[in-house]
RNA sequence: GCACCCGUAGCUCAGCUGGAUAGAGCGUUGCCCUCCGAAGGCAAAGGUCACACGUUCGAAUCGUGUCGGGUGCGCCA
């Protein structure tokens, strides 16, 4: 067995050679053909004291080799024992078999980081697989408000994650102009145009949008057509104002985005689905309909309070009962035009043809209720080849020092997203829309999350890469030839003698560092960005308490005067550090600083 | 009424797709800054993982049921 890890990611590398010991196992001791051992997973222990590594290979695989555990655990141990990075096994409890690794695999790690730099931590787990990441999707009536901002956030950090791991990434926008609201939008705008003109418009009529966003659309339409939109009908000038009114919101929204460093790849219009040559959902519905999943039938009255305007009529639908929803859909509405269901269909059925069979839609808390039946959709229309996860994020609650911001929709006076952004920046934001699993209810406070504090998760990590680069600074009395630029440091680091890095709190810190790749493996299949945050979280605490470490133990400091060597090892270690900090900090969309004053 | 999400320390939340004695921050309590690395540090207390069964070597994690909170429930998007 080979003495150098064959991969860079330590667990992946020792897991392969539990693999190989179990499958020699296999075949000396005849287990059945095909034993599965995608159970079997090598995991940092909970408790230190048991090791560096665990696997459960031994219980998990007991039944199939027809031992018990312990005695399997035992002969796996053996193999173990002769692995030229293992230094001690023990097996424990039911089975389990801890690994204590001798002291230059860390060593080696660290070399690795450092070597790596920024790719360190990239993993083909994706296989360059297509996936496509629909998210924000926000109506085209007006600017982004707060409520966006977490599933614009949390959508772009996944994709960003999930490129990181492997996956060919497309991000999406879906854009929907095609309903009855850029309808609304459409008229809200008509009246701003005349307004242009010089007409007293007066108040804006209930049921219009009011906002002042949309003046500067009356003004661009008046220095276009004049007064030539006034004397037709609306027929005749609403798909020109609509239209110009789209165009302009969709610009506004993009800069929203920009401010939070959001760029899509593709903007797809829900109107394109209907309106570009033949009808595209027109077109998936008879595709359906050949297969006999859209029939015209009936449904029972909606049960959760009662429904105004509701009558009993025969209608074209989806049977989505088929494929796991509750209820069977409806795809046409009582005027005939299609229902949003419809056309969504048709967009992810375009999506498949496009080549994708990963889709991921980014929604918010109060579209729950349509999971199942997109998810229902997107079997029928891809007769199952195609996967669809759908991604909730939870409601986020604005606060002041504690104190709820109210927001009142109704005059208009909702917080956009571009005030919280302009208020306390685009990091801040983004982190803290990470620090948090995204179907769990999110607490943003305005004021402590630009506090320099130990309480502020952002402040926190970005100090630590501050505080590294700080370190290189300072280091430079004991070590005058470190160079500035990074990939230079970086490789004048690699020659470092990390061997004399034997602290326990060093070592755990190089273990942390080994753990980062088999972090975004398994964030970037969970789809939970979330995990890299809490990730980094840890390895700037671990940093910042070795760091306040030296200030009692003074042996323990980065920079020792008199002993150059030592300080270009722990330099070296910083520079691990440093380079995780900000390649993780990369995948979340958050700038790593290299001082903070 | 039905479906989905949530329920973990006083508070806010993690818990690495089933692993060993359940963790962190805040708050509380105690100790520590004349100076050398305090935009702090060390330590302690704090838990029936909502509850009850079940699945198995093993459950906060999976299943069923109950309770509590949120969201949604033709022709809005």
């Amino acid at each position: 067995m080979a003495d150098k890890p064959s991969s860079p990611h330590l667990f992946a590398d020792v897991l392969a050679r539990v693999h190989a010991i179990c499958a020699a196992l296999a075949t000396e001791g005849n287990w059945p053909d095909g034993v599965d051992f995608s159970r079997v997973v090598v995991e940092p222990p909970r408790d230190a004291s048991h090791g560096d590594m665990a696997t459960n290979a031994a219980m998990v695989l007991a039944k199939e080799a027809k031992t018990k555990p312990r005695d399997l655990a035992e002969k796996i141990a053996e193999g173990l024992r002769a692995d030229a990075l293992v230094a001690s096994v023990d097996v424990a409890g039911p089975g389990f078999i801890n690994l204590t690794l001798k002291p230059k695999v860390w060593a080696d790690a660290l070399r690795t980081v450092v070597r790596e730099g920024e790719a360190y931590g990239r993993s083909a787990v994706g296989k360059a697989e297509k996936v496509n990441v629909e998210y924000v999707s926000a109506n085209p009536t007006g600017p982004m408000h707060v409520g966006h901002c977490r599933g614009a956030v949390f959508g772009d950090a996944l994709c960003s994650l999930l490129q990181f791991a492997g996956y060919d990434v497309t991000r999406e926008y879906y854009i929907n102009d095609a309903g009855a609201q850029v309808d609304v939008l459409g008229r809200s705008a008509y009246l701003r145009y005349l307004e242009a003109l010089g007409e007293d418009i007066g108040a804006i009529p209930e049921g219009l949008y009011p906002g002042d966003y949309l003046v500067p659309v009356g003004q661009v339409l008046a220095a276009e057509y004049g007064d030539k939109l006034k004397a037709v009908s609306e027929n005749a000038w609403l798909p020109i104002v609509r239209s110009k009114a789209i165009s302009m919101m969709m610009e506004m929204i993009k800069g929203d985005l920009a401010a939070l460093h959001i760029k899509h790849d593709v903007f797809f219009s829900e109107r394109s689905l209907i309106d570009t040559g033949k009808n595209k959902v027109t077109e998936t519905i008879d595709f359906l309909r050949a297969k006999g999943d859209v029939y015209e039938g009936r449904l029972p009255p909606p049960k959760g309070g009662p429904v105004e305007d509701y009558e009993d009529r025969e209608q074209t639908l989806f049977r989505a009962t088929n494929y796991g929803d509750d209820v069977d859909r409806p795809l046409m509405k009582s005027d005939g035009s299609y229902t949003y269901f419809a056309s969504d269909i048709a967009n992810h059925k375009n999506k498949f043809d496009r080549g994708f069979t990963n889709l991921i839609d980014v929604f918010g808390a109060d579209h729950g209720g349509y999971i199942k039946r997109m998810q229902a959709a997107v079997k029928a229309v891809t007769a199952g080849k195609a996967a669809l996860d759908v991604k909730i994020v939870q409601l986020v609650k604005l606060l002041r020092d504690g104190e709820p911001v109210k927001m009142s929709k109704r005059s208009g006076e909702f917080v956009t997203l571009r005030e919280v952004v302009d208020e306390v920046g685009s990091d801040a934001v983004r982190f803290m829309m990470l620090f948090r699993k995204n179907d769990a209810v999110l607490d943003f406070d305005l004021a402590k999350v630009i506090e320099q504090s130990k309480d502020n998760a952002v402040f926190y990590v970005q100090y630590g890469h501050a505080r590294g680069h700080s370190i290189f600074k300072n280091a430079r009395e004991v070590v005058p030839d470190l160079p500035e630029d990074a990939s230079a440091r970086a490789a004048y680091l690699g020659t470092a003698a990390v061997e004399r890095l034997t602290d326990p709190v060093e070592l755990s810190l190089l273990k942390l560092l080994a753990l980062y790749p088999r972090m975004v493996e398994a964030a970037a299949v969970a789809h939970e960005p979330h995990r890299i945050a809490f990730y980094l979280y840890d390895l700037a605490s671990e940093f910042h308490a070795l760091w306040t470490r030296g200030r009692d133990l003074p042996y323990l400091r980065f920079i020792i005067n008199n002993d150059a060597e030592i300080t270009k090892a722990r330099l070296a270690m910083v520079q691990g550090v440093v380079s995780v900090l900000a390649s993780g900090l990369a995948v979340l969309g958050v700038h790593a600083p290299t001082e903070m004053r």
